[in-house]
DNA sequence: GACAGATACTTGACTAATCAACTAATATCT
DNA sequence: AGATATTAGTTGATTAGTCAAGTATCTGTC
């Protein structure tokens, strides 16, 4: 018995039905947060930063006058990232954060956010918070936290979690 | 009056709570899929190539013998992919694809999978449906039916969907 | 207090993604 | 038919991500 074909059946033109509904769960995550991405990934270019680079000088600011070790800001990280010494150069370079070598224990090197950084997030706060909310408009709050239910029980039940 | 801190919060060390349901949201599925991105690789490694040569490699599978031009294929895939051409390169320098110049419209550019491309997802097709169910294993077959329905609605609900 | 092992990054080599021109072929308009 | 526009794909330059190996520092143990 032929169901009608799925929403991303036809996004993907696909005509064949998913091996699983796991499959196509899968896909439909991959998809969706891919179009997401895209979506909050024009925000941030005018300010000429990435989506990582963002993210680090949230976890950053998050972490006040102390700073954080570099490795330390990996962790908190949303997307993992081996680059992360790479990625604090640039940012580095752009003066939007400052490294020193941690005088306690001179193998860390401590990362601070600066006042550019801090200028920087303070212009993008507002229009982040609208844009997550635009892209995310075809669910209502209730719907929403119901997706972030479902996404902690799968992150729970993931293998290394 | 200060709720228990979400689990994503925990995941991440975020002290302070997010500024929306819609920023909390976002953030919870860029790091799942982040995670099940890195279990679905993982699964094909062994084989050398990356989730989106796989993800070609299925979507010419499903075009059959007929092939498909190349940016045909770009607008199938779950991940936009302007690199399409390299990546096809890529799998025709591992004889998993064949090009050639279309004859009616000598512009396009046909391409096909060869038997090893289909002996390679031959191989794969088992584990790959077994690591989905897994990976999602956190979830009952109706919870991820729940899913998929959330995420088309935030997909239809995009501005560019 | 010297030595083994663990930590915390850093660096180098390689691969892959991105964006902006660029070429070739076809379609359209006059 | 000839000029113009559009489509399909490629290429080059820059940037970013990945993996393995290396360096400096610290933490025990004897």
């Amino acid at each position: 018995m032929p169901e009608t074909p799925s929403r991303l059946q036809r996004d993907l033109k696909q005509n064949r039905p998913f091996p699983s509904v796991a499959q196509e769960a899968m896909l439909s995550l991959f998809k969706t947060v891919d179009d997401l991405r895209r979506g909050a990934i024009q925000v941030l270019e005018p300010e000429g930063i990435t989506l990582q680079q963002y993210n680090v000088l949230r976890i950053l600011r998050g972490a006040g006058a102390e700073g954080l070790p570099t490795l330390e800001i990996v962790t908190r990280m949303i997307e993992q990232a081996p680059g992360i010494t790479r990625l604090l150069d640039r940012l580095e370079r752009k003066k939007l954060v400052h490294r020193e070598r941690c005088p306690t224990d001179r193998r860390q090197v401590t990362c601070r956010i600066t006042e550019p950084g801090l200028g920087l997030l303070a212009r993008l706060d507002a229009v982040v918070d609208r844009t997550n909310r635009h892209l995310l408009g075809g669910l209502t709050t209730a719907e929403q936290r119901q997706l972030i239910q479902l996404l902690d029980q799968v992150r729970e039940g993931l293998p290394a979690g």
